[in-house]
DNA sequence: GCTTGACTTCGAGTGCGCTCGAAGCGTCAG
DNA sequence: CTGACGCTTCGAGCGCACTCGAAGTCAAGC
């Protein structure tokens, strides 16, 4: 019957619809510690998403899709739970994060320059074929 | 004893050194049919690695840097196995990866993006911190 | 008051890509 | 002749990140 959603609160459904993760996704981030705190639950137990876990979990969301394996997340997520104090810690992990992502699209954009002069080989010997 | 790789053959020892794949893994790679053809033997059954057999194992670890899952690439290994007159296949094929790259790169970069923006913030956190 | 269905927890299962270990053999230095 | 080494095959195991299923609960509509 669907479940009401509290005054500024959003079901897992809607979190779910909204990031683009699915309801299990979501349920295993947070059981993992991935998540900034224990996402809040109704009287009867369901969980209450705000719009603070959900900009956390779109800033989770950009992490992995970067590459960033869960439990440096994870790590990242105890340096914000934990409060002031440790902003040196954190953006000296980001800045970590952001030195192999240019790295790795540094890689891959020189592996595709070949797999480009691949293709241009196939393409002239096609237009070759056909005349 | 050091197998003495014969004529213009290399010893899966040096293949692995020059590829910089483990020997387990392009022992994997050919068991798996992601060899253009089996890689030869000598009498006494160890496998030897030809320059074109090398060749192919670079332009193999480019398709799986940029993300080919094996099960394709041993596909376009099919494609290259079977001889000439499937070129719009492999050109197909390369084509569409190469689009996945692209809008994979562009993900990326974007979160990157992002990324680049929080590392800002705390940098900038930090300087006011420290006056 | 009963059915419905979205939620809950828990733990097991899946797919990918390696990665490793065990057991055996062939060749050569000593 | 012996021992060591570097290969061979085979099959199992691993790490990661989900993904799924089962069994139970709870609130609302009929």
């Amino acid at each position: 019957m669907t479940v009401i959603a509290p005054p500024q609160g959003l079901t897992i459904a809607e979190a779910s619809e909204r990031t683009g993760l699915t309801t299990h996704t979501l349920r295993y981030y947070e059981r993992d510690g991935l998540m900034l705190r224990g996402v809040g639950r109704t009287s009867s137990g369901h969980r209450v998403y705000t719009e603070r876990d959900l900009t956390w979990v779109r800033m989770l969301t950009r992490l992995r899709a970067t590459g960033m394996p869960i439990r440096e997340v994870k790590a990242y997520a105890a340096l914000c739970r934990q409060g002031d104090g440790n902003e040196t810690e954190r953006l000296a992990l980001l800045q970590n994060h952001r030195a192999r992502v240019l790295s790795q699209l540094a890689e891959v954009t020189e592996h595709l320059g070949a797999i480009d002069n691949k293709i241009g080989i196939y393409q002239s010997a096609l237009e070759r074929a056909e005349t």
